[in-house]
RNA sequence: GGAGGGGUGGCAGAGUGGUUGAAUGCGGCGGUCUCGAAAACCGUUUCGGGCCAUUUCGGUCCGACGAGGGUUCGAAUCCCUCCCCCUCCGCCA
């Protein structure tokens, strides 16, 4: 949700950002809109504060023991001719409101140009890649070959896109989450198991409702959704709160599966498990002043970047553009990890600062003095640990010549072998 | 799943159709008193929206007593639907 009042006073600026994702026509008519209901109000009000004074003039009548039905044939008829207007009204704002919520969040000045993944910009690229004097195998070889990825019983029992993950891996996926919940912990954030199925309103409040909903399971008997990512359940925590500034920043960082329906991807990633419809993920979530969300946005990259290198997992880092960001980033950097079976980079974590987008959908507030008014805090959202595209890349580029994957030291000192699938 | 009770301001807790946006208490904030503090006393203390004013303080009106509808001249108060919480029973990782 925009900032409608701010909009109002100066639509130039939002005119122009919203131009760069192809949105500001959208704006124009929700200006209109805004317009409209504001012809309404003042004279409904006008009505409702004739009401209240008849209304009184009533009861001190009757107090009196006085007859009173002149006024009160005067009010039935005002009655009938406010319901109207307020019908009007109501239709007016659930109009504009509907269109409010589709409208994006307005993406960064230094968030490039463009509007697809190829216009995003690489900031950096850290790491040596491999280099490998065999033919190398991707993960779903290596996987099934030890034991480690099962898709075909997974596609019987559940359908395409699912798979079992078992044996070494799954220690590796425990060990991994361990790893990064300590790492997170000692970054302030307090470790969160949040629920998975939730409401529409925090799909709403995220952003995801109502452009992304293709992209969510459902559950139609107890308007249940599964979360696409724990995102969801995390900033649904401060929900309808005013908090004050020492409340401030408030880190978490929520341990859960992930379901994405993948819909409008069919044939892209269809081999192993790089897009599944089920995946386990690590994420963190910001509640931040507005100050300062552009240093939280950079502490939650860096926090991601500490944690490849840990893995030595070669990766680069890009900018995404303007009209590729989703409907509440502002600005979103992606770590993509060097996957040696591709021959390219692909995503493995994402971050986004959401500004206060989500916290105006989700009604997230504070004081930033004590008596002052509150207002929408920023929050911010980034992947610590999404556990399959992690551990492909774990695989991939430890591979050796004879099938079998080395490890690296962090894994190892959490207690794992120091290679896995040797004969 | 069955039976019952309840949702009012930061908290506690009055209020069952007409100056009740809401008594009272606690907490918070400001002040008086004090060398200082405590106590006492005085004052103040919800959120949203519109209009007016604007350098600043502000003024005024409307809405909100879990949410949405209805009855009524008038609803925190009556009716309906939904949501949430609590107690007991059943089931259960």
């Amino acid at each position: 949700m925009l900032d409608l009042r701010s909009i109002r006073e100066d639509p130039e600026p939002a005119r122009a950002a919203l131009r760069r994702r192809g949105a500001a026509d959208a704006l124009d008519e929700l200006l209109q809109l805004d317009g409209r209901r504001r012809e309404l109000l003042p004279e409904l009000e006008e009505g409702r504060a004739r009401r209240n004074r008849v209304s009184e003039e009533i009861a001190q009548l009757k107090r009196e023991g006085k007859d009173a039905d002149q006024p009160i044939a005067e009010m039935r008829e005002l009655g009938g001719a406010l319901k109207e207007r307020e019908a009007e009204l109501a239709r007016v704002e659930a109009e504009r409101d509907e269109l409010a919520s589709t409208l994006p969040n307005l993406p960064d000045p230094d968030a490039p140009d463009g509007d697809t993944e190829n216009d995003a910009v690489t900031l950096r690229e850290v790491g040596e890649r491999p280099e490998f004097d065999f033919e190398v195998r991707d993960h779903l070889d290596l996987g099934t070959a030890h034991g480690w990825i099962e898709m075909e019983k997974a596609s019987e029992a559940s359908g395409s896109r699912f798979a079992y993950l078992m044996g070494d891996l799954v220690m590796v996926e425990m060990a991994l989450i361990r790893l990064v919940l300590d790492l997170l912990r000692d970054e302030g954030m307090t470790p969160v198991v949040p629920p998975v199925l939730v409401r529409g309103g925090p799909l709403y409040g995220t952003g995801f409702f109502p452009g992304e909903r293709e992209m969510i399971y459902e559950v139609p008997r107890d308007e249940l959704f599964l979360v696409g990512t724990s995102e969801v359940s995390l900033a649904a925590l401060h929900a309808g709160e005013i908090m004050s500034a020492r409340d401030l920043p408030r880190r978490y960082a929520g341990y859960s599966t992930c379901f994405r329906r993948e819909a409008g991807a069919a044939g892209r990633d269809t081999r192993g498990i790089f897009r599944v419809h089920q995946f386990d993920k690590v994420e963190m979530f910001s509640f931040v002043e507005p100050s300062q969300s552009g240093a939280e946005h950079e502490r939650l990259l860096q926090i991601q970047e500490r944690f490849l290198q840990m893995l030595e997992i070669p990766y680069r880092v890009v900018d995404i553009a303007a009209g590729d960001l989703g409907a509440s980033a502002s600005r979103k950097f992606d770590c993509e990890a060097w996957i040696p079976s591709q021959d390219r980079y692909r995503e493995v974590t994402s971050c986004s600062n959401t500004t206060d987008y989500q916290a105006r959908r989700l009604d997230c507030r504070y004081r930033p003095e004590p008596e002052a008014q509150p207002v929408p805090v920023h929050t911010l959202n980034g992947t610590a640990l999404a556990v399959g595209r992690t551990l492909i890349a774990l695989t991939e580029n430890g591979q050796a010549a004879d099938g079998s994957v080395r490890l690296p030291g962090p894994l190892v000192e959490a207690g794992l072998p120091e290679v896995i699938g040797a004969e």
